[in-house]
Parts: C-alpha cells; sequence; structure tokens
RNA sequence: GGUGCCAUAGCUCAGUCGGUAGAGCAAAGGACUGAAAAUCCUUGUGUCCCCGGUUCGAUUCCUGGUGGCACCA
C-alpha cells in the first residue's frame, strides 16, 4: 500500500531538517504544505528552505505561484492528489511537510466541493459588507440560510461573506455544499508531529526573526509594496514591515511585533494539531526514532 | 536636607464619597471547508508598597516608614 507521511508542527520547531532527514531516509520527493512559501520572492520571510537544501530533494509547491495569484485548500488538495497518483509509481512512500493546517487537512481529509467564487461576486459582496455593516449581512444569510447560520461564526466578516458569496452566486443554500464528510484516500497516511517545550520554541522564533532581518527581510518586503492589500501579502514578517515602511511604526517596533505575531501563530497551529488523534509526536532532535517509527508503520502492511 | 506629587493585574493606568477592585495592552485557551502565516470567539484574585492608628469594617481617611518623580536649597 502507498503511503504518504505527513511532517507537522509549528512554525521554527524545526521541519525543514526534519524533512530533509526523512527525504534522505525515503528516497522521495518533499511536497511543501505551506501557504506562503509557494509564492516566489518570499524567501527570507517565510524561513524558504535555501538553495542547497532545495537541491537536495526535489521540492514541490515551493516558489510556483506569482505573488498575489489566487490559490486555495481546495486547488492544493486537487494538484497534491493528482501529484500523488504520479509520484507513487516510483516512490511508495511521499513525504509532505508544513505548516498550513488547512491545507493539509484537505490532503488528508478533503474538502467539500463549493464552487470557486468569481471576482465580480467576491467584489459585491465585499462591497456590500463596507456599505451595510456584519449585521445586515448576517440577517440576510439567516434569511437565505437558516441552517449554515445557525452554525455559522455570525461574528467572523470571511465566513459570512463567503457564505453569502456562494448563495448568490449559486442560488443554493451554502449549506447544501457543506457535506462535511471525511473522504477516503487510496493510501495510508502516517502523521509526524514534531515538538519542543514552549520556551525553547519562543527562543528560536526570536533569534529566527534576527535572522531574516539580517538577511534582509525589508528589502525583501519592500519590493511588494505595490501588492500589500494582496491576502498572500497579509503574511506575518510582512504585514508589520509594511507599517514600519509606511512611517506608522519603528522598525525596532515592528521586530517585536514580528516575533509576537509569530509566536501568537504557532500557538494557533498548535492548538489545531491538538486535537488531531492521529499525530505522533517526537522532538525533533529525536530523529533516529521518527525514522523507526516511519519504518514499522511501513513494514506493518 | 526642604516641599509637593505618586505607589492598584506581567506593563500603562482607572476606581472605591470607607463595605477587599476594572479597562487597554501583554498572556493563555478555543473555533476553523475555495483568501487559512488569513479571519473570528472566550478568559482579569491581584500581599490595591510596609508598620501602626481611627472604625463594626481601611486598598480608600490619618501618623510614620520605604521607593520613585518633580521643584527648591
Amino acid at each position: 500500500m502507498n503511503t504518504l507521511v505527513v511532517l507537522i508542527g509549528p512554525t521554527a520547531v524545526g521541519k525543514t531538517d526534519t524533512s530533509l532527514a526523512i527525504a534522505d531516509f525515503l528516497g522521495c520527493p518533499i511536497i511543501s504544505a505551506d501557504s506562503r512559501q509557494m509564492y516566489k520572492g518570499m524567501e527570507i520571510g517565510t524561513a524558504m528552505p535555501s538553495k542547497e537544501e532545495l537541491s537536495r530533494h526535489r521540492h514541490y509547491f515551493v516558489a510556483q505561484l506569482e505573488p498575489g495569484e489566487y490559490y486555495s485548500a481546495a486547488r492544493y488538495e486537487e494538484e497534491v492528489l493528482a501529484l500523488l497518483e504520479k509520484e507513487f509509481i516510483h516512490h511508495p512512500t511521499m513525504l509532505m511537510s508544513g505548516g498550513s493546517m488547512m491545507y493539509i487537512d484537505a490532503v488528508c481529509n478533503g474538502i467539500d466541493d463549493i464552487p470557486t467564487v468569481d471576482n465580480v461576486t467576491r467584489a459585491m459582496i465585499l462591497e456590500k459588507y463596507e456599505r451595510e455593516g456584519l449585521e445586515k449581512l448576517a440577517d440576510e444569510l439567516r434569511i437565505l440560510d437558516p441552517e449554515y447560520y445557525r452554525e455559522a461564526d455570525i461574528k467572523n466578516p470571511k465566513r459570512v461573506m463567503h457564505a453569502l458569496e456562494i448563495c448568490y452566486m449559486t442560488g443554493k443554500r451554502y449549506s447544501s455544499f457543506r457535506k462535511q464528510q471525511k473522504k477516503e484516500r487510496p493510501f495510508r497516511i502516517i502523521k509526524i508531529g514534531l515538538q519542543r517545550e514552549r520556551e525553547e520554541l519562543y527562543e528560536r522564533i526570536n533569534k529566527r526573526v534576527e535572522m531574516m532581518i539580517g538577511q534582509g527581510l525589508v528589502e525583501e518586503v519592500r519590493k511588494f509594496a505595490h501588492l500589500k492589500h494582496h491576502n498572500s501579502l497579509n503574511t506575518v514578517g510582512y504585514k508589520e514591515i509594511f507599517r514600519y515602511l509606511d512611517g506608522e511604526w519603528t522598525l525596532p517596533f515592528a521586530i517585536e511585533k514580528i516575533k509576537q505575531n509569530t509566536r501568537i501563530y504557532s500557538r494557533k497551529q498548535m492548538t489545531w494539531y491538538r486535537k488531531d488523534e492521529d499525530v505522533t509526536w517526537f522532538h525533533p532532535d529525536d530523529i533516529g526514532n521518527i525514522i523507526k517509527h516511519i519504518e514499522s508503520k511501513i513494514s506493518n502492511t
């Protein structure tokens, strides 16, 4: 049976090193699951693997998209599944590594078939939101899709807007698309989680941010100034430097905010992973046992 | 040395006309189905600086002390 090894863990925990070691052992390419490393030109701020690291094994989904290009978890699911089908012919065990929880979830459990919202509808609902406010939109959602309204996060503009977008665009209730059923995959999934003591992780985060600044993060961000309203640039490390470049924050303050927001991000990742009972947890230094664990799972067909 | 002001949550500060206290930030927990490094929700017990006094009762008023700030010498 083919196997997908999924390596997860909070930002800065040490996924890149571990993924290379596992790929060395398996002799397979690496599928990156990082929604920001997919974009070109964001090497420093996203802590993308170095050229040397990238050349050790083939990496998919790294530096592929033009800055600001649209992408989604659903598209990721589709593309990864197609890729796996091809790769499994030569590599019966593949490796996926990354920190974008939703992308990983889409590949492991699937995502419902909901139409992609066109630009016209998106702009229309956004304009409506800005003009009428969230409460009006929520009221409207209650009428158009009472079922979803009941369970929806009504205070979250993105959720309310998206549900309305689908209602408007398709003429059907948003909830009619939401099956929320786990999809079966034709391959085995082994989830490996990397974990460190919180203090240790925070220290690594702080150090890594200082390193990014030393590597020229400010210059990297400056190149994207004209794209800063795109979601892909609404990213920790970039949004704070934009405020520095706009004269709103001093550089030292922006750097502190990057550290802080990265810490918050790492906690959100851990919150997401905590409820996933399929994950086996290791310290990144424990690479020997990680390999052993994978080995025993693979041989145990 | 003298005078004045201040001392309350990790930080910045409110407040209690005497009945043991609350905001912002920080921090922590949670949600998550086509923008997810996004977006959203929840959570505030702390010797109210210390000793004593007045009082049924003091974080609040009073004496003294300690620390900080300002001004005067």
